[in-house]
DNA sequence: CGCGAATGTAATATCCTATAACTTGAATAA
DNA sequence: TTATTCAAGTTATAGGATATTACATTCGCG
């Protein structure tokens, strides 16, 4: 199997690896410009395959972009994954809190095409797709390092994975330049993270106490 | 003036009001499909005139979307200043957090078209499109009824936009419907408001406690 | 080795953005 | 009132993208 973002060398009719190839390339161009930088076409003349080629592996625009967007999410996975591993003082919300925003910026055309367009939603159940954001949750959740209270954990965790979305919408709104700048992105991230500390340990020692009385 | 989404009376060479009934044309598109729905030509034969008649009043289709997001904006605008003007038992923040909510759901394709999209990033300073978002935003900080204590103002509202915006975008992604559907995504709107009224009030307790020792 | 499925190509239809050159008519000023 | 001008239309056309159809090549398996 050849590198994957190569052209097919010349002289040769099969590319070899042209679906991986075309995610890769994709990945790429969507770095930037987002959705609208993605084009079969021009991903096809890229990689030294002729137009139509990208069609015997993905039946139209939309499945090559869920197939990218399945893609960019195992990304951002193990991205947060590594920094919850990482050693640090910080706790491991922090640093996927950290880590997601720095994503959401450095790779905002990424970022994008995974939280902003309809993609996501349009994706089946059991699709490449969801199961690949629902993996990326299932992090989230785990940072919060909360004992199993299900209900509890995944409400925080709904609540700071929101919160954090909502910075990087609205730092690449350019709401934090200017005038307006009175805090960091970064302050509002470690905010809404000992905010959701304080409201699990809160919502924890509630239901111990709800338990205790019970019996 | 004729009604602004009229098409072109026949045998008439002016359409009248072009450019007005572009916008509102193209917010009707986007209602469902955001950006990707509105398209120049298909607006041109909607209104009854010439696929290029619309370049006379938009230098290309860019410049189109900025000024029908900026439309957008200001009917959000109204909408949340309309829903912080009515009386109820709720607080205004509540009421204009519950109503970006339902904006950003009920009319899914304009919201992304204003917060997904890079059209909001790239205007410039001084253009119809900043002023409109920046109104907007003037509303949250209306909506903490706070004492002007700036820089604690400020960074309330950001955050309370922040977070309801996390919490329209996971909700079009689905991460409400199913078996994590713990909480609704009304409620947790909620707690993000009564936890921005806490913070504001302790901070402003700080405040004054500082200003206090101070003297 | 030979055959079928997978993968790639060429040709083409359709849709969209955008520009250039020409036309109309509404408003103004002589 | 009429001449003139200019904003706002038109037709024609170039160029780029998606997608389909029919044909060609090679990989791999029996």
């Amino acid at each position: 199997m050849r590198s994957q973002l190569a052209r097919k060398p010349e002289n040769t009719y099969h590319h070899g690896d042209l679906r991986d190839a075309l995610i890769k390339a994709a990945l790429r161009e969507a770095e930037q410009g987002g959705t609208e930088a993605i084009s079969i076409k021009a991903l096809a003349k890229q990689l030294g395959v002729s137009q139509p080629a990208p069609y015997r592996h993905f039946a139209d625009r939309e499945a090559l972009l869920a197939a990218v967007t399945a893609e960019a999410f195992r990304q951002l996975s193990a991205i947060l994954r590594a920094a919850m591993a990482k050693p640090s003082k910080q706790s491991k919300l922090s640093r996927l809190a950290q880590a997601t925003l720095d994503f959401g910026l450095r790779r905002n055309g990424i970022y994008r095409l995974m939280f902003a367009s309809r993609t996501v939603s349009c994706a089946a159940k059991g699709s490449e797709l969801h199961e690949a954001t629902r993996e990326t949750f299932a992090l989230v959740i785990e940072a919060l390092e909360a004992p199993a209270v299900d209900y509890l954990r995944e409400r925080q965790a709904l609540k700071i994975w929101a919160a954090l979305h909502g910075v990087v919408m609205l730092a690449e709104q350019g709401l934090f330049t200017g005038e307006a700048a009175h805090a960091t992105r970064e302050d509002l991230v470690e905010d809404f993270v000992s905010e959701t500390k304080a409201a699990l340990a809160a919502a924890i020692k509630g239901a111990r106490r709800r338990k205790k009385a019970a019996t």
